[in-house]
DNA sequence: CTGTTAGCGCATTCAC
DNA sequence: GTGAATGCGCTAACAG
């Protein structure tokens, strides 16, 4: 391991005319922060996070923490694109990325708090939003910042969201406009989640203004039972259903087929948290409401590092 | 922030005592000890990871690789379930979990790298299995340790794995003997992973013994072309088909649907790789190779931790 | 069994 | 502008 006193010494300057050349420290002449950082450069030389770490007090990890396994939502996919967001924000920064995920929230509760005290991690990005949340609390009480990817609960809460009611807004408008869908169904499966909520808001928003009446199912996906039959019983009463928003490309990719079962004809559907890796859901007649996880995770990263930025907000797109 | 010489003074002992006696070194009187720890325990004392890891020169942390985002496989949500895994047995053991992920292997491996140097880090996971990997290349000049989950690269590669092969033959008699099934289909995606190729092997195997011909589709996900028109025509000239076995439960879905549609009668599925919050595919002829990704998670850091394990396999069980 | 000393790699006083 | 000295929190010799 090349330490910082090998380049000082190659250099013939001392291990502190060093650190501050490299650290970009003001009070150094050009000449010598370049020599110093060519010599770094060419010797390889990284520095050592655990002794940075040490005197600064700080960690220059962040802590990205997973929603527990007993609330664990339909979006999993999509976690791991917001990771490697995270991810291309952090590595120039050479932060590294720690993850807090447990199965009950006292678990998880206890491993932020542990990477706070153990590694005084000092940066924390939530990949879930919900109300009364003990990790929110601790991460308060422990001073130390946050971004939630979702929903803020509080005012003061630095988060990184999409525009939910107009995306379902959108995807109304789009039904009309394209599709020409005059009975387009709104499928949601957990509407506590403050975004499905929203994305239907905006829906039947959309529906209202076009003076059309808006039909919403809810399929929860927590009852384990035959889905496939009540949602079919519940299609077939509903035989003028031309067109189909829904929340969850999983839950789309069912309906979609349950509904070209039934009505033997292909119906337009818009769908969004898509999958990437799930290109079974297709055809000149399927929509995605596009979120970009990956540009959400990078812009996580830059909330908690800039101090003026409060929010972002990821466009959204509707493509095929 | 409570250090170690906090509790010392307290206790009336030397730094070097408290720090014996909390890491339970053999010489250090029973009665001392439990005082100390008492102690500790009452102020809260937690070890400041840094500085540990500055004197041992090692890092507490584990390095988990995902896939390269170009190589992107279609067990996604599987990998949350791992890391769930992962930190279980992690958490214990005052570990903490670090990834490295990224779109290219160029950035990927610059990302292990750092974390190797920069980080200390002397223990990685893979979550993916290829041939000739530059991490692997990485990993083993810098001599730290990893184990893959999936088949192993080379004979001395500690790995955590399932059966594979004896998975897909299980499969295959299962649709023999409780559907009685005489006609299944297999159907893969990219058999150049080797946990599908081998799947099919046993499957292969299972109807070969049952002097039975075997059928096997191949449905390339990565094409973006009509694979439900596709796969509709194939299923079209295979009317007798009266089962199937997928390597992936999207797959599975897909044609489970798709077949029911046209032969206007269902037809028993195993699938692999269930997805938990994938409630949509059931019913009393859909069964599940249950795989036990976080089994697999825990083991993982099992063989990395202890020096005389070399590799664990999972087993796997078939349910509904 | 326990205390003293030294040093991990780095950043930061304080002098010059 | 640069060097020498000090300490972050902890562990590992080396005494005793």
């Amino acid at each position: 391991m090349v330490t910082i006193r090998d380049i000082a010494k190659r250099a013939g300057v001392s291990g502190s005319t060093a650190s501050r050349a490299l650290n970009n420290h003001p009070k150094i002449s050009q000449k010598t922060r370049d020599k110093i950082k060519a010599i770094a450069d060419e010797m390889g030389y990284l520095p050592n996070y655990n002794a940075k770490n040490l005197t600064n007090g700080v960690s220059n990890a962040i802590g990205v923490v997973f929603p527990p396994g007993e609330m664990s939502t339909a979006s999993n996919p999509f976690y791991v694109d917001i990771l490697m967001g995270i991810n291309r924000e952090l590595r120039p920064r050479n932060g590294v990325l720690s993850v807090a995920i447990a199965n009950t929230m006292d678990e998880l509760t206890a491993n932020v708090a542990a990477l706070i005290s153990q590694g005084l991690i000092r940066y924390f990005v939530l990949l879930y939003s919900k109300k009364a949340d003990p990790v929110i609390k601790l991460l308060r009480e422990q001073k130390v910042d946050y971004v939630v990817i979702g929903d803020p609960n509080a005012e003061d809460e630095c988060f990184v969201n999409n525009d939910n009611q107009l995306a379902g807004q959108k995807a109304g408008e789009y039904m009309l406009r394209k599709f020409n869908a005059k009975r387009t169904l709104f499928v949601e499966s957990d509407p506590e989640q403050g975004f499905e909520r929203k994305r239907r808001l905006g829906f039947q928003q959309a529906m209202t203004t076009a003076g059309i009446p808006s039909e919403v199912l809810k399929v929860s996906l927590k009852g384990q039972m035959k889905l496939d039959d009540a949602i079919a019983q519940f299609l077939m009463t509903r035989q003028t259903i031309d067109g189909i928003v829904t929340t969850d490309d999983r839950l789309g990719l069912m309906i979609y087929q349950l509904l070209w079962r039934q009505l033997d004809r292909e119906v337009p559907l818009i769908s969004f948290n898509r999958n990437r890796t799930n290109n079974l859901l297709m055809g000149p007649m399927v929509r995605f409401v596009e979120l970009y996880p990956q540009t959400m995770g990078a812009a996580a990263v830059r909330v908690l590092v800039d101090p003026a930025k409060h929010s972002e907000m990821i466009p959204f797109t509707i493509e095929r």
